[in-house]
DNA sequence: GTGCGAGTCGTAAACGTTTACGAATCCCCA
DNA sequence: TGGGGATTCGTAAACGTTTACGACTCGCAC
């Protein structure tokens, strides 16, 4: 006997109305629905995912698409965790719930997803560590299945994201290092083709440009986005000579300037006095010395501005959620600490 | 027009037909199975999800199930993305899909687990982070779905679960340390209830016992299994009067030696020269100098042994896997780096 | 007494797929 | 020629739910 048909039979009444008291109908006597809702919670009643959602045509669900394997994101799990728990608070409200969807290694990022919107696994998708021209969001607008991006793309489908301002980060931190006194301004990029490079590098070019300093490519330092690439840049650095080497960085990256740190105090340099360093706020970050000068951003409150901004584009939600398709930058704040030193003299 | 009916309209046979052509059953001849298949990957068809699990009574879908929040789970998105991996190379042989369910810290995992069981989310689970008495174990193995353990736990259903062989870990570690002449001997345990922390400390006390050490509770440390934690326990024993501190230290987390490194490097003790460090390989530990000696094991190994004791309970798939109820340690290899020296005298 | 609206509930169709069953065709051999 | 097996395919039921529709009761006003 199936779930509901149980419940129905066991309470007299027919499925029609059990299905009506679950699911909060106004045609349904309050005295019968108090009687479905206890007998469901006392025998463990929950709807059939499958029946439901062939029914309605809509899943309940919203996926997270990530790429697995070996290979680190540069954002940690800190990062991700945060931001779902904050999407989850805002899906809560709604009955929402939100997978992740683990592209594996081996398989081709797009036809993953395209395998998960024919399928209807999920009623919308959040997609994030966009490349530069991402084949996804052609795929998937094409299919018109509400999703956001997490990250800019030079893909443009039209479509609603939200990404880190890189902008700000750049036109702050390289302001703050020049009236400091530094010429030589180094960055962080990935060598990759994700697209925060790329917005970032040309912000910190146009600030250099305003300020009168020439751009060198030479102060731009490639390395893969996490703690290892800022212990190789670390490196790289010292076996420049000195009176070429930048005398303060600039990075994005939560956990690079951790590698960072670690690498200099290897080869004898010292953060916050031989050089100057503005860094992304993270946990790993939190107990460095010099204490780190960082851009510090609520990770819960990116997650309920994605969530919302998602729901203002799936049709049974929008009215609830009238933001229209939301394209913005998320500000970060700047937290001084003790590793931005001024340049003497 | 639905899809499979679409379909079969166009080319001009029945939808059993092609739906026994795409599922590759054996009645049906090969020419119109090859028809079929062109047609469906022409106009992109993949059979619905729900319409498909309603029937089955299976969704094809294997759910592994994640807390998400702020606080920091001790193992960095690097041992799950990992692991991740290997369980999906073994189900991608199978056509099941890896999804992380992501319990939100509001929300209690238990009842979590209910919905996700009750609803038929998902055909087996994969659960994480076993406390050491796990009532979710207790729920999930009364409602007969198959489910696999990462991590032991006091809650014993008779259910399959893979662990790190923490016992291997204090043996080989700390063994290695008294032969080096080390006797204050020192381990970092999560302070909350998380069964391997009991697994460990009790493994590190038998071990000590049977060299003629005796146990010593201000031994054992307890700290947030994260870098932070790592940090602050250095801190901790900068404080201690330093004879009584201990001279070589074993840990198992992944990610606390690189806070311990760090915090030992800003109070002026020496990881290396005034302390022994044995700990766990990870990417963030790899730099570290001096060259950490750390216990390694295969992470996308240990995946695809998770995922085939999974399959190994899972009736459709149980002939392909005669691994029975598998129950069992992984062993770590012990790679000898130069932070563990002897103790002089 | 009749009619009407509000409140409550049962009936049955529909969602898209898989699969048991049986029918049709063809081939081969007695 | 007829029968039987193999091959191929169409038909229709079933999976568990939601919801449009209509039926019934009750109270009240006319």
């Amino acid at each position: 006997m199936t779930g509901i048909r149980r419940l129905a039979q066991q309470l007299n009444v027919s499925i029609g109305t059990v299905s009506r008291a679950l699911n909060g109908k106004p045609d349904v006597n309050e005295e019968t629905r108090r009687r479905v809702v206890e007998a469901a919670a006392a025998i463990g009643y929950v709807p059939n995912q499958a029946g439901r959602s062939l029914r309605k045509g809509s899943t309940g669900v919203v996926g997270f698409m990530m790429q697995t394997g070996p290979q680190i994101t540069g954002e940690g799990d800190v990062f991700f965790m945060s931001v779902f728990d904050g999407v989850q608070t805002v899906f809560a409200r709604h009955q929402l719930d939100l997978v992740a969807l683990l592209c594996s290694s081996e398989e081709d990022p797009e036809a993953y997803m395209q395998r998960v919107v024919a399928r209807g696994f999920a009623d919308a998708l959040i997609i994030s560590a966009t490349k530069r021209v991402d084949h996804r969001i052609d795929f998937i607008s094409s299919r018109k299945i509400p999703f956001i991006a997490l990250g800019r793309s030079e893909t443009d489908a039209g479509h609603p994201w939200l990404d880190l301002d890189f902008e700000g980060m750049a036109e702050v931190g390289v302001s703050r290092l020049i009236a400091k006194g530094h010429r030589r301004i180094g960055v962080f990029a990935p060598r990759d083709d994700t697209n925060l490079g790329f917005v970032f590098v040309d912000a910190y070019r146009k600030v250099l440009e305003r300020h009168g300093i020439g751009f060198d490519a030479n102060m731009v330092f490639r390395a893969p986005p996490n703690e290892r690439g800022g212990h190789q840049i670390a490196h790289a650095i010292a076996a420049m000579p000195a009176d070429r080497r930048p005398t303060g960085f600039v990075l994005t990256n939560e956990v690079m300037c951790v590698g960072f740190y670690n690498g200099l105090h290897e080869v004898g340099l010292v953060p916050g006095k031989t050089f100057a360093i503005i860094g992304r706020d993270s946990p790993q970050a939190h107990y460095l010395v010099p204490k780190l000068t960082c851009f510090r951003l609520s990770l819960r409150d990116l997650g309920i501005t994605l969530a919302e901004s998602l729901l203002a584009t799936m049709p049974a939600y929008a009215e609830a959620y009238p933001l229209g398709v939301v394209r913005k930058v998320v500000p970060l704040e700047l937290v001084p600490g003790d590793s931005d030193m001024a340049l003497p003299g």
